[in-house]
DNA sequence: CAAAAATAATAGTAATACTATCATATTTGC
DNA sequence: GCAAATATGATAGTATTACTATTATTTTTG
């Protein structure tokens, strides 16, 4: 589907419009029944993420979601085996639309520098509403990844659900930053980790925002884009206006 | 202790018989009794990290870290509250040596750039030995900081626990490096930023290299520290050589 | 409208994360 | 050397978590 719009010429304004008719896709063995499928599912999804926003990851279960949803914990355990498996789906589906969102906005960019810093503008802007799609409210888990999405591969079952490919979304992802590096400046040595610590930086950069502000430069006038546009193009020995 | 240590001219090889007699000091609210002052807390700690490195934080319980010790674990839970408090400890321990190392090996140059190129080393090297302290095994819990420490400040008690200065250590950590990137580079505007990213990206690319190859140009003959010796002197607009 | 599928309700289990109490060592201060 | 204090160990108990299993009740659909 993405691949297709990369021969399209859409308006920025039109994505949302087209998402609402894209299905964001992700591992299938991330759930049991796909919560896409039914009302209830849709519920769970939608309602675990102000959840797990509220109250945070570990305090989140399947109890309470249950409860808030009105119903019962037996039946979320039919869409999802274990809470793990339901961060890995969320996560999944942000990175699913943030790639999604970052190959649509820079398809139709020619010049490798503006398309490096349209790529930095997407992945590092706040995200402020949630309107795509009905269900899932994007600000919230924008917070969730930031908060919660290293405790997704910071565990010893790492690499077995690597290989399964439970990561392969993020990965991709990374990938495509990479290569938008290495068109930029193909003679850069370090693109793969340039970009890992772009993607993985700016979300820590978000989080030094607004709980330890003595350690990050980004404030209410200085954004984490400013400082990771500079840094990029710095490493990469070119100039940032185009 | 520290600070004095700004006024000596030491060789490296003397640090590790100075660190014997030095004892790490970290906040002590994070212990109900200090481990340093008994033979069972020091076994407490010492077992601890080689534990937590085995099974990972989320499996480790203070009743498996009892019967490993042949200790009870209500006799662990009369050194620390819980594992995240325990937790919170060993990675301070971790963060306050690695402070001592920093300006250790840092307080003697005087040019700007040597010294800074030098804290990267410092700041990005593998940990191989545990050498220093007998109880403490420093390449174990250097592991246990690149997979857990992100779940120490990630967490819905992040604000009162950084109030009640449970992360001072690493903060002034991070202070050290900000400050040593604007001697450098007194023009430079995103200092802060620089130097999280630094300290936090150097553990991420330590991950990536053993779970994620693919996100990171790191390998066995290009190290962390040549990213990020790049990346700042790049960003610093500074020569790498002296 | 019957069969199938989805959901809800209930019960039960093993493990976790503790707290409380009491017993027994070990240390120490006189 | 002994009593008092302190440290440690053993046991028991609680609420919660993270499930699994079974059965009952709705809802959907051919």
């Amino acid at each position: 589907m993405i691949v297709l719009l990369l021969f399209l010429r859409l308006k920025y304004s039109e994505m949302q419009n087209l998402l609402k008719n894209l299905k964001v896709v992700v591992h299938d063995k991330l759930y049991l029944k796909d919560p896409e499928t039914s009302d209830l599912g849709k519920r769970i999804v939608g309602e675990s993420i102000t959840l797990i926003d509220d109250m945070g990851f570990e305090c989140f279960t399947f109890k309470k979601l249950g409860d808030r949803i009105g119903s019962n914990e037996s039946s979320i355990y039919r869409y999802f085996e274990n809470k793990h498996k339901l961060l890995l789906y969320l996560t999944s589906w942000y990175w699913g639309w943030m790639e999604y969102r970052l190959v649509f906005a820079t398809n139709n960019i020619s010049d490798s520098k503006e398309k490096l810093k349209k790529a930095i503008d997407i992945l590092s802007e706040e995200v402020k509403e949630d309107s795509t799609y009905s269900h899932i409210d994007e600000k919230a888990l924008n917070a969730i990844v930031i908060n919660e999405y290293s405790k997704s591969y910071l565990t010893k079952e790492v690499d077995k659900e690597n290989k399964e490919g439970f990561f392969a979304i993020y990965k991709r992802l990374v990938g495509r930053v990479k290569d938008m590096i290495l068109e930029a400046q193909p003679d850069y040595g370090f693109a793969a980790s340039l970009a890992s610590t772009t993607v993985e930086g700016v979300l820590h950069q978000h989080f030094l925002m607004q709980h330890f502000s003595s350690l990050t430069s980004c404030s209410k006038t200085v954004a984490p884009k400013d400082f990771f546009t500079d840094l990029l193009f710095s490493s990469l020995n070119l100039e940032t206006h185009a």
